[in-house]
DNA sequence: AGCGTTCGTTTAACACACCCAAACATTTAA
DNA sequence: TTAAATGTTTGGGTGTGTTAAACGAACGCT
């Protein structure tokens, strides 16, 4: 009996093991045997298979993860249709803010960081293409979620376990909708630190005509910059002006 | 009897479909159990348990690759310790030269392109991140190969197999080992349109007080404007400097 | 040097997990 | 409405992945 309930475990077992390359950086097949609790000789042919195809690399008794990710990471990302229009428009809205610009996508039920560009000020984050975050405590987060169908929106809050992150973060499902709803009004969503202290963040939605979300951008930046008037009127008429030169490229694709 | 010469079955057929995937961006069940020449059952289970795992969307009754790839790039990318480093050299090699500046390193006995920065005249090529060439037609490809361990170098020499991309492409592994053995006195490598009619490259390695080899860089543009002094004196400059910079960075790692 | 430890790798055999074919469900086309 | 083509589920047989144990290689130690 397989399906989506019983994965095939061979095939599991593999995806665990490069789990545990991501988090480790290097491993050895013992201590992969010893984290996963499988014997060392299936972990070794685990880790021959995945070699022979580019996944894994091996410096001695060190196994690591592969370049050929890369190459999967390109393919990836190009399947987002806009990412070349939107890659430019990210790149202008960090150089005319001084401040990071960030291009999300939603993809199951998370907000995945698919281009990052840093201006003159940029703030340093640990954040980096293919980061992924829940999507209620971010600017980005909150900008998908508010202009998604209502029946994936509400299917994605029923699922998310909220979680306080920061003071400010929202953990409250009511509360989140309100805010979408203002959002929605505004056409502006903003992360008043509530996924790092400190950290403020302006973004929106990228739409077609037909109102279909493709992703959203966002500017973010330490809190002492983001106030007032600038928060409020000046880097939202830079991200709406971004927007809307890539919601005009949709059409031509 | 499981070993290197007996990948696991399973796995195996994972793999294909995640290549039949990265071809097509987008398949059908039906479509890679064709290409495979396996069930559809089988197709299904194991997309089910990629998909469980974020590595594979489906909109509908298409599969593509999921942007779970990305953050194993990423990670991938960082195990590489001078990535960060490098970076800002590249950078600042393609503001400098105006063409297009690369970073590659050698796994599996190829080039894998690490980074890539576009100089304001930067020719347009297919090459991405993640992207992998022959070492024996490119100029950070040469590069590599002439800085590094002279057992791995004839092992990769061995193992290749030259293929005439252009007219200039070398087929005659001596009159590589020849041209290597230049490059190792001269410490700058070309590509003569060896690898695309009309395109030149200049490359240089990265290593090491230790003379360890950690990749190479290069510049590539168009023959019209490699040419000359600027090919022999201006750009080698350039890149002798960048280099510099990077290897003594690696001191304090 | 020589021993002991600690790895990675190989081996053979058994349990069971994967694959298939076919039935079912679901969508698309006519 | 019917028909065709697709995704999904099922259960059973076989070939395969797993394991434990033995082997070999590479250290570090006294």
């Amino acid at each position: 009996m397989n399906s989506a309930k019983h994965p095939i475990q061979a095939v599991q077992r593999t995806l665990d093991i490069v789990d545990v390359l991501r988090e480790q950086r290097e491993a050895r097949v013992t201590d992969i045997a010893d984290e996963l609790d499988l014997s060392k000789g299936t972990i070794h042919c685990h880790l021959a298979t995945l070699e022979q195809n580019g996944y894994v690399v091996k410096n001695g008794q060190r196994y690591a993860l592969g370049l050929q990710f890369l190459d999967l990471a390109h393919h990836a990302k190009n399947r987002v249709d806009i990412y070349d229009i939107t890659q430019a428009e990210v790149d202008a809205l960090a150089a005319e803010s001084g401040e990071m610009a960030l291009f999300t996508v939603e993809e199951h039920g998370e907000g995945v960081c698919l281009y990052k560009a840093e201006g003159e000020d940029a703030v340093q984050t640990e954040l980096y293409v293919g980061y992924r975050n829940g999507l209620y405590h971010t600017a980005v987060g909150k900008a998908l979620l508010a202009f998604m169908p209502e029946e994936r929106r509400e299917e994605i809050i029923e699922e998310t376990e909220f979680e306080q992150i920061t003071p400010n973060t929202i953990t409250d499902p009511d509360e989140l909708r309100e805010q979408l709803a203002e959002i929605r009004e505004r056409g502006i969503a903003y992360n008043h630190e509530e996924t790092i202290q400190g950290l403020v963040g302006v973004g929106a939605p990228i739409r077609d005509q037909d109102g279909t979300l493709y992703g959203a951008v966002s500017l973010i930046g330490p809190v002492s910059r983001m106030e007032d008037e600038r928060l409020t009127e000046e880097l939202p008429q830079l991200i709406r002006r971004a927007v809307n030169i890539i919601e005009v490229n949709i059409t031509s694709l």
